[in-house]
DNA sequence: ATCTCAAAGGATAAATTCATGCGGTGAGTT
DNA sequence: AACTCACCGCATGAATTTATCCTTTGAGAT
């Protein structure tokens, strides 16, 4: 699975998109995602870091989504925050190598579902993770 | 994904369920799978206390599938070590409720890789996981 | 200029997961 | 009976992830 931290950020840039071109405070993103204020900061500031959203100090300030980020895969999230190539374990038997040539007893049915997970964060943008709720 | 102990433990089957009716120690089993010796007996007496193998102590002693294991399927491991109802997060977006009526922006791609995955485990039996290697 | 607000950053702590160490127990050998 | 082997259980430790605290920095308001 997706670590908490990734998961997180799914929901903070969902909640984001839903109100775009507005600031939104770490305190008010807190409420409305029900996510720890001072953890909820560490990942929008690694989010900035990599050019997913911008933000703005002092009074009125907060972050909102960078516009360019609209159409980026969230694949680029995941790879962002883990530094994964890949969004699930490539061996669900826990082999170092598993592959078609050294397959695991699961592989071939793991591969699919895998490869499932890669298509989804994949084919979804930011755009698309809009979200009002926790 | 499932935790690193969950697939300790289908390694640790797959390899008796290759040495049917023989006991094969923790050493050796330590050698056969190279997971930590020591982390391994906690793994293999859990499985024990669940019914999924028995074991020996003293000279000779050992570990061995239990034959009423063969049939189950390896859902029931992640079940016993985990205590989960399911394989993977019910959200990949990461809501306490997220469903049908509430659901998240990933709910409905994300309901065919969790099916897909608890097909899986419910479908691979644990002779299935037969294996010599690590 | 000064004050206030909110993000940025560093250090620390808590929680969870993974791993190790070691004395104790039971089974078989000699 | 004494010895050895290997599992058993408890306690401890390491590593990773998640969460909190507090100080600093920068931007706007007064």
């Amino acid at each position: 699975m997706y670590s908490r931290t990734t998961r997180y950020a799914f929901h903070l840039l969902g909640t984001l998109a839903r109100r775009r071109d507005v600031l939104v405070s770490g305190e008010e993103m807190a409420g409305l995602t029900g996510i720890p204020a001072n953890y909820l900061s560490k990942i929008l500031n690694q989010l900035r870091k990599h050019g997913f959203v911008e933000s703005q100090k002092g009074w009125g300030g907060g972050f909102r989504l960078d516009d360019r980020a609209l159409g980026r895969p969230i694949m680029d999230v995941l790879v962002a925050l883990e530094g994964a190539a890949s969004s699930l374990d490539a061996c669900a038997f826990g082999l170092p190598k598993c592959d078609g040539t050294n397959p695991c007893p699961l592989h071939d049915q793991w591969e699919q579902i895998r490869l499932a997970s890669d298509h989804m964060l994949e084919q979804t943008r930011i755009s698309d993770l809009a979200f009002d709720g926790r």
